[in-house]
RNA sequence: GCCCGGGUGGCGAAAUCGGCAGACGCAACGGACUUAAAAUCCGUUUUCCGGCAACGGGAGUGCGGGUUCAAGUCCCGCCCUGGGCACCA
């Protein structure tokens, strides 16, 4: 048969329009396969895919296929994390109304990616900005509001005077605001609805270590652990000199506290507020601004006295309070006991306001240096000294619950979960405020609490959802007077908790999901995205799981059995992508070029998939004439009249064949390393050309088609067109992977390597399975290392069978 | 400062269990084809030394030690680099 000319562009048109059925990437619901649910993080909608984008839903698509050729029933959906601020400031700006700016961009990247060819079950497909949708984060919040994990409390946000409103993190830039450059950001105290993460912070923790290691990447669950940040130590008070009030700090190191010399109070603690004169209030405030502007780098450490002091329960003494910059009111309880010769920050902070320094802690067997931070032994602390610091921990923890002035204590560093956000472009918190009745649920059969369309978008004042009366003005539930809407939205991590169970059931109207679905299809097998969301997105939505199996709704404690975490995609030059640095290149203009395929083949074969990747486009041709190569070969060997050919040549290209299969088998089951697999298919085609003269018609039947389905999880347009021009039946991707046969790849022989110390001195030819001692003999009776043997003694010879022979001479 | 990664040719990388370092690809150079160019195909390409040559010899995986018949791979101590956290008591 003749050979053809790949055309990319008129290849990816016929596919896509026969892959528009919708039924093609349909798990199916009566199968008795064992199920494989795939999940890649669901985009933001900005309307165009990025390279990144590129690479995640590459690797997950390649794995669906894969999965599906080994016969699993696999669900692999995607969706849209549609809300979220890009589509408000357009509209500040004075673009489109949110939802159709969102809406036009969902249809644009939808095309995208059918452009790349990936195999998602699009009626599984969710929006998160669609009522349908968010009506369930609503129920979600009147839920958390029930069990008591939803609560209010007053909370800084960031303020631009200029504008007279609300900033974003994201619309604050170098303490500025993102539209008025050089307006400083102020800090305003608001009130806001928190969700009670705390609560579940102990579990958290212990399934990282019970469930999660080994199955997701390390690092992701290193910096979880540390955000949760657990400590282990005391709780003590001491007890305010005169009028008796008590001060309770945190410390993990209650072991030392005979050479507290000062107790420091974060300057916002309401303790020294009152503690403090006129002069230290301003102090006080002082303080606080620095802090709020804190550049990055050192502040530098500042305090002063309140004029007070108190009394050490353990050693009678009287210390000094003071408060100081360094000291956090929303960790532990926002005051320390200072001690400056076991701590690093304390012993600063006393050297520089000329506090005493009294050492406690005998280093064990090394001079003393201070400050000493390590355990030692305990002296000068009365009846403790003489202890190790665990023993004495351990005896005044005891002595303090004993006698009521403390308590052994644990404190997290993570911090409840503010959800409220004031802004338009998000779900509606689902309450309501009345003068009479409080803050009130909307009740469940009210839901969902639609946005309205019709707002105005000044970007300056309240939200616009508080300047809309319509919507904020109802009835209250409770007593029908007239009352007020909540007019905060929610945090859109909210949104992408636990759309992946979503997936299982997206059209449900009377619940978030059919738990009997999600008990079919959870855990997700394998979950890929970006590190970027190591902490917030997956440590929320590590939350959600635990609470929606605590309402009964799910069984299982974690949402992900697998998790993968792919690396960036940087520009040509070694930085990540980023239109400011202008080094950015567009997906699109690449499937123009070199089509989908190609695209599709280079992400994957330019670095392995966890680690950082640099998009050289001079080597992006190297995958597009390797897909040629592939297209020629088959095209041309479809029909040809090859004969009975060369035995020996069959054997060397079937071994080749068997040893590709097996390879890849390998990489998908364990590491993911597509690059070599890809290598691997590329060293396939390099013998099969060699070879191909002498190819017998026998051999190019069991190669040409074993051929086409290995490249066909990565450069499905290809694999599905040339299955058709070898005359098949029936998708490709839907095919089963090839079996290899470990028989098949063997050499003819062993291929012996002869060292004389280490070094590579020649190689034999041996028949498998050669006995050791014919090996020795060989080697020391070949001519290679005679050279190097003679007139030295032999002082040993170790021997791996068809493998190696070392001679250790003297 | 603390916690994770990473360091191998001109470049992206490979070596999965301690057994031939540099697979595969890019780029570069040489050749074939062509009036010419592109495309394609073939060849060379870690480095140093010797040789017209086929070839032979030495060094080499950030640096310094160590274990081993054998180390990119294991152990100890450094250096550099990317990322995360960063006054968390």
């Amino acid at each position: 048969m003749e050979e053809k000319v790949y055309d990319h562009n008129q290849i990816e048109l016929k596919w896509q329009e026969r892959w528009k059925d919708a039924q093609l990437y349909r798990a199916d619901p009566s199968s008795a396969a064992p199920k494989y649910y795939v999940v890649e993080m669901l985009p933001y909608p900005s309307g165009r895919l990025h390279m990144g984008h590129v690479r995640n839903y590459s690797i997950g698509d390649a794995l669906a296929r894969y999965m599906w050729m080994r016969g699993y029933n696999v669900q692999h959906p995607m969706g849209w994390d549609a809300f979220g601020l890009p589509a408000e400031n357009a509209a500040i700006k004075g673009g489109a109304h949110p939802r159709d700016w969102t809406i036009a961009r969902i249809a644009e990247m939808t095309r995208q990616m059918n452009r790349m060819g990936f195999a998602y079950d699009w009626s599984l497909e969710i929006t998160t900005c669609e009522p349908e949708y968010y009506r369930w984060n609503q129920w979600f919040f009147l839920k958390m509001l029930e069990r008591g994990l939803a609560y209010r409390k007053r909370a800084l946000v960031n303020w631009c005077p200029e504008c007279g409103t609300v900033l974003a993190n994201e619309q604050v830039v170098n303490g500025c605001c993102w539209r008025h450059e050089t307006t400083q950001v102020e800090q305003r105290a608001l009130e806001q609805w928190f969700w009670k993460i705390t609560d579940y912070a102990d579990e958290l923790l212990r399934d990282i270590d019970e469930k999660l290691e080994g199955a997701w990447p390390d690092r992701v669950l290193a910096m979880q652990r540390n955000w949760i940040g657990k400590s282990v130590g005391s709780e003590i008070d001491f007890t305010l000199e005169g009028s008796g009030e008590k001060i309770r700090v945190f410390t993990t190191r209650v072991d030392t506290i005979y050479g507290a010399t000062c107790m420091i109070l974060a300057p916002e603690h309401p303790l020294a507020q009152k503690l403090l004169d006129e002069a230290g209030r301003v102090r006080a405030k002082e303080m606080i601004d620095a802090r709020a502007n804190k550049g990055p780098g050192d502040v530098v450490k500042d305090g002063a006295p309140t004029g007070a002091f108190a009394i050490n329960p353990y050693s009678g003494l009287k210390v000094p309070v003071w408060i100081g910059n360094f000291v956090l009111m929303d960790y532990g309880t926002g005051a320390i006991m200072a001690v400056p010769a076991h701590d690093e920050r304390d012993f600063e902070f006393c050297t520089t306001f000329g506090l005493p320094i009294v050492p406690v802690i005998r280093p064990v067997d090394t001079e003393r240096n201070l400050p000493f931070c390590d355990d030692g032994i305990v002296e000068n602390s009365g009846e403790y000294s003489g202890l190790t610091s665990a023993e004495a921990r351990r005896k005044m923890n005891e002595r303090a619950e004993r006698e009521g002035f403390g308590k052994a204590a644990i404190t997290f560093r993570i911090k409840d979960w503010g959800i409220s956000r004031q802004r338009y472009w998000g779900t509606p918190i689902p309450v309501i405020h009345c003068p009479k009745c409080g803050v009130v649920p909307v009740p469940e059969k009210d839901l969902p609490v639609e946005l309205p369309y019709d707002v105005k978008f000044t970007g300056k004042g309240r939200s616009p959802l508080a300047e809309n009366p319509e919507f904020m003005n109802v009835k209250c539930p409770q007593c029908g007077e007239n009352a007020q809407r909540e007019s905060d939205t929610m945090d859109t991590f909210v949104d992408s908790s636990w759309y992946f169970y979503r997936y299982c059931d997206p059209h449900n109207d009377k619940a978030p999901f059919d738990s009997a679905k999600i008990a079919k299809w959870f855990e997700i097998d394998q979950y890929i995205g970006g590190v970027t969301h190591a902490i917030l997105h997956l440590i929320y939505s590590r939350f959600f799981t635990k609470v929606m199996r605590d309402l009964g709704l799910i069984a299982n404690d974690e949402p992900a059995a697998n998790l993968f975490t792919q690396g960036m995609v940087l520009g040509n030059d070694g930085t990540a992508m980023s239109k400011s640095k202008g080094n950015v290149v567009d997906p699109e203009e690449m499937m123009d070029k070199y089509g989908a395929d190609t695209c599709r083949l280079f992400v994957l074969f330019a670095a392995p998939p966890e680690k950082d990747m640099p998009w050289i486009e001079a080597s992006v041709g190297g995958q597009r004439r390797f897909l040629e190569r592939v297209w020629k070969f088959v095209t041309r060997n479809v029909g040809r009249d090859a004969g009975t050919g060369d035995p020996a040549a069959d054997r060397r290209a079937l071994r080749k064949l068997h040893r590709t299969i097996h390879k890849m088998t390998d990489d998908f089951s364990n590491r993911w390393h597509f690059n070599t697999s890809i290598a691997a298919l590329m060293e396939l085609i390099n013998t099969l050309t060699e070879e191909e003269a002498s190819l017998s018609r026998r051999a190019l039947d069991q190669i040409l088609p074993s051929l086409v389905l290995l490249l066909g999880p990565f450069a499905p347009y290809i694999a599905e067109e040339l299955w058709e021009q070898l005359g098949r039946t029936g998708p490709a991707f839907k095919q089963p992977w090839p079996a290899f046969d470990e028989s098949l790849e063997k050499e003819d022989a062993a291929d012996v390597v002869l060292q004389v110390n280490g070094k590579v001195r020649g190689r034999i030819s041996m028949p498998f399975g050669a006995p050791k001692e014919e090996l020795e003999r060989l080697a020391l009776a070949d001519p290679k290392t005679q050279a190097s043997i003679t007139g030295k003694q032999v002082v040993k010879v170790i021997v791996v069978p068809d493998k190696l022979v070392n001679i250790v001479v003297k």
